[in-house]
DNA sequence: CCAATAGTGTCTATCAGACATTATCTA
DNA sequence: TAGATAATGTCTGATAGACACTATTGG
């Protein structure tokens, strides 16, 4: 049989496959604390828990999982974020009562200003704080998912300066330096962190500067790539 | 609605979804190279071509995706790896001819004596150099896969020694630097590939040793979770 | 002036790179 | 003894940690 006769015969649904979903742990800085995105579920299953937004493939619009993802995302936040990053997958027969699942999960990263303003007043979707997650009746497998993130995150803040996608585009330092510090979760001298980025010209100097009741502060922005530059040695 | 009457009437077949399997990207260390196992393709789509280790995820007798993988990797080699690790998931319309298609990733290490004899002359089943890849007809989008796994690998080769996993159960310390070396692409000092893993404490020295025309090399085997031990400073 | 926050100077400790030297095997 | 391979000694350089110091704002 030639291959265009087999593709030509060839029936998807004559397979049951697992359900397969998309979902995103999606963080902020806000408040000098780490948030997480969450949804209330308005459906069956765990309907009223709270959960990562994500959801199916819609395989008319969608040409890749990212574009999933992005499509996702860009509804609950009213911007695509400039940091998504695939984290894991997860897949068993027990995670969704619906029956075997697969759930492809992303981590992203957003400023707090660039969100659409309403987040905070539609009550299906909140910023929660990520050392208070123990609150949240969480869906799923999902507070199992937004911890491999927070760890993945927490790796990266050791030997890259990726959290500053959770940042404005503007930022001080020691803000950076803050969110390094929640995420790694011990202090770290300033003299080592501010050093380390001017060693490998990461950021771009503005002019600008931003006092909170001492001496300003320089704002930075990331130049470009800097996201994706790691250092040889780790922090902490 | 209440959950359980949903779920009675919840028809996982009502919604299309994308096809779903699984790939494994086996590296070895065999005859002073790397070496990733191929399959050839017996049915279409891509019929013989050759292809990554993998497939379906069997909703019946598979209860997590790591068992779909452990179960196509045990079919080819007759052992389940003693390294196995989530790579990446790929998904998009157009990497299968049949339609949307996803696959779940994972690269794995294994000794190549502890593979059954018979892959070497079972037609269908080969070990094929890292470097000479070219020269072989890959079906899919298995080509870019092997790729990142192999990054990913020279990535850990820089902080860890899970590279070791893909050697015998005891190894000599040039060995892993070679392999090592294969990965990261340069000669490394020996010294200084001794040092770290001395000082980390990773490492049983035996009391065999091994000899190739000069000095034996002493032979060891990896402590418990040797393979989970990240180095705070990169090599390379 | 003081309090608060930003930013620097400088010493130390750690660890990878370089490379010469020594050790132990076979032919 | 020569050649090969394994293993060590030791110096240098890069960079993170520690911590005291200076700088710049507001009250």
């Amino acid at each position: 049989m030639e291959e265009q006769d087999y593709l030509k015969t060839y029936d998807q649904r004559a397979y049951a496959t697992p359900l397969l979903s998309v979902d995103s742990v999606l963080f902020t800085y806000h408040e000098q604390s780490l948030k997480v995105l969450l949804v209330q579920r308005a459906k069956h299953p765990d309907k009223g828990k709270w959960g990562l937004p994500g959801g199916f493939i819609d395989m008319q619009t969608d040409k890749t999982i990212e574009d999933t993802v992005m499509r996702k995302l860009e509804e609950k936040t009213g911007v695509i974020p400039p940091y998504i990053e695939q984290l894991a997958t997860r897949g068993n027969a027990v995670r969704d009562k619906r029956g075997w699942s697969v759930t492809v999960c992303y981590t992203a990263l957003i400023a707090h200003q660039n969100c659409r303003v309403n987040i905070s007043t539609v009550s299906e979707v909140e910023w929660v704080d990520s050392d208070r997650l123990d609150e949240v009746d969480l869906a799923f497998d999902h507070r199992e998912i937004i911890h491999i993130a927070r760890e993945r995150l927490r790796q990266k803040a050791l030997y890259s300066i990726v959290p500053a996608y959770a940042l404005p585009e503007k930022f001080t330092l020691p803000e950076l330096q803050h969110i390094h510090e929640l995420l790694i979760g011990k202090k770290l001298q300033k003299k080592s962190f501010r050093r380390r980025i001017e060693q490998a010209d990461l950021l771009h100097e503005t002019d600008e500067k931003r006092a909170l009741g001492g001496r300003p502060a320089t704002l930075y922005t990331m130049k470009k790539s800097s996201g994706s530059y790691t250092f040889i040695r780790n922090l902490g």
